[in-house]
DNA sequence: ATCAGCATGTAAGGCGTTACATGATTCA
DNA sequence: TGAATCATGTAACGCCTTACATGCTGAT
């Protein structure tokens, strides 16, 4: 049943541009990777741990004065690993959107809940939106330099969708305003 | 801390219209619901226990000869507890798509890997599409009806994104392929 | 002084998937 | 007869979130 934890996937990544600490991993998961993939303390060290004990990462002692720092470094085998990743077949791409979920059930209570429920969404997705066009920009500028048209790429998917996803959320909130008001 | 399994919701949402069996619930998830939401029977019968002894649902035996089957019908508390949960403000919209991950990460090996990655999700998206697609097509020609044009709304949510996916897949493509041949 | 941020980690609990276990019926 | 589908359920396991526990440092 082969491990399946994606967070060491996603440590993996990140240690192969720079040794970074459990802390800096995680600061750096809650920037551009949050809008597709999450990670948290108690996720983060126990799979440093493991993949330590797996030789795919070193550690090393780096704390300043009595501030503790625990600082990785990816190994070879931990690039090996990194690649087999990539060159699965396979991906996992799921979507758990509670907003579709209750609009799919809308019916169950009046038409002006789920015309609030698309302006909460909508609410949501322009603040995000504004942060990753920021970042897309920032991007954009230095798509030349070694991995940032990645960056960029994964970016732009975000600010692509969620335009789209601000189309939806005007025609959504037009149709059911063109419905007769029932069951309010 | 509250329950928060979302699946009570799913199975309330459903019986909101007609009463099912738990085989039945799964049938219904693994439907148009499942581009935003799953269900598995690990999942399904242990809430549907649940929700009977909170009284949110009514258990009857509608066996058929030797063939068990138990049907269960929504209570007036369900109806109120699934309205509630439409009423609250918040809603968790997750994305976890590990085809964005390999891309962040795609610097780590060669470009083509990242391009064959885009290319599986873009088929991956196009199958799917399809479907939607004829959900969509059916669904607007009956969306006066009832409940219909909730179900019409979310699939066109998945319409309208898939397409963008589309779109961003080309171009992400085209990018990649501009850049010079690096680390292949 | 105090608060925010740096820094590591553990524990409990929840949720969900997968596989397993069992058995009936329908259709080819 | 055998496979697919109907039908219910449990058990193991894995992963993740949240909360907790602890302590240092730098800025106001």
């Amino acid at each position: 049943m082969a491990r399946e934890r994606k967070i060491d996937m996603v440590i993996l990544g990140l240690l192969s541009h720079e040794d970074l600490s459990g802390y800096d991993i995680k600061k750096r998961i809650d920037g551009a990777i949050s809008f597709f993939w999450k990670g948290s303390f108690g996720n983060i060290y126990p799979a440093l741990k493991d993949m330590e004990s797996g030789s795919l990462i070193t550690k090393s002692d780096t704390s300043v004065g009595g501030r503790e720092k625990l600082t990785y470094h990816i190994t070879e085998a931990g690039k090996e690993a990194l690649k087999n990743w990539l060159q699965e077949e396979q991906a996992s791409n799921e979507l758990k959107y509670e907003t579709l979920l209750k609009l799919f059930f809308g019916g169950a209570d009046s038409k002006s809940v789920s015309i609030r429920n698309i302006e909460i969404f909508e609410e949501q997705i322009e603040a995000d939106l504004k942060l990753l066009k920021s970042y897309c920009d920032t991007l954009e500028k230095v798509m030349d330099e070694e991995d940032h048209v990645y960056y960029y790429l994964t970016a732009s998917f975000g600010v692509d969708t969620y335009e789209a996803y601000l189309k939806w959320c005007d025609k959504a909130k037009k149709i059911l305003n063109s419905k007769e008001a029932q069951g309010v």
